[in-house]
DNA sequence: AAATAACCTACCCTGCTGGTAGGATTTAGC
DNA sequence: GCTAAATCCTACCAGCAGGGTAGGTTATTT
């Protein structure tokens, strides 16, 4: 598998706080029991969420987290990336310090690093995929065929 | 990490293979030096790539391995996926029996699978890239900045 | 026969993933 | 102020896949 169920997790929940109206909290639990989800480990996702500014939370009762921007404006690259770290194809890819993303492979006798260039057009590939995707979109696509929502949500 | 170091080692290969002349055996132990990786472990790798019908062997004494078909017609998608299953960004995506790639989401109490647009997206973002990617084209980065070769190799 | 090299299979160690446990702090409502 | 609801934090743990080793068996050339 290419992301873990971080990934997942993570998405799921910035969807499911996509769908309420913002500036007003929604707690873990709500979302834990709508998606069938373990409430502890969703307290780790969203903390790397909150880590990047993806969401805000207040605390105490009637607290919960909520978007720190517009929908529409949170791309799902800046989301995955928040909950999986940097997106490389290859370890050699990785520089631990900078969390950048270059290749460390050694000059291998003058030639040029072959994988390299396998490795750099899919990472181009998936970053352009996410990109382009925004978590509106997201939010837009998993409403579609629900009842038209009447007085109590 | 997206890949593990099988596509790695196993694209390194190929890679090798493509620049000796074809139908001429290469044996694992030169491209385990040349590579400095380990042989018993390059067993492993190309033995899938053998499966895949993408390299052929011949064995005992001067036996080896080369391409089963010119480099110019092996696409890396079918490389990777060789070395690595099915290519899929989430372990929903992955039908055990088929091998085919699916999602296997329940409905969601009639909701779009918001995660399933995201990663089937990503998903064509990487097989497109690896797919126009040839084998032969990484041969040929290789070769860049190599001293022309003269006599014996 | 001896050397070479593919082929096969069982095993092992380490680190990461997914998850639990148990608490501490903060805030709203009474 | 008390209590409940919630975020926040850290340590821990079991399972499993990744990366690799070991030790052979078979086939082919010289």
């Amino acid at each position: 598998m290419i992301f873990s169920s971080k990934a997942e997790y993570g998405v799921r929940l910035m969807v499911e706080l996509g769908r309420q109206s913002p500036e007003q909290p929604t707690s873990l639990k709500a979302i834990a029991d709508a998606e069938g989800l373990p409430l502890a480990y969703l307290e780790q996702v969203v903390a790397r969420l909150r880590k990047a500014e993806l969401v805000m939370s207040a605390r105490g009762a009637h607290g919960g987290y909520w978007l720190a921007r517009p929908a529409e404006e949170i791309g799902m690259d800046e989301v995955v990336q928040a909950l999986e770290g940097a997106i490389a194809p290859m370890e050699c890819f990785v520089h631990e310090q900078t969390e950048r993303v270059l290749c460390s492979h050694l000059p291998d006798a003058g030639r040029g690093c072959a994988t390299k260039l396998l490795w750099t057009r899919v990472q181009g590939g998936i970053i352009r995929s996410l990109q382009t995707t925004t978590l509106a979109e997201l939010v837009e696509f998993s409403r579609r065929g629900e009842p038209v929502p009447t007085a109590a949500a």
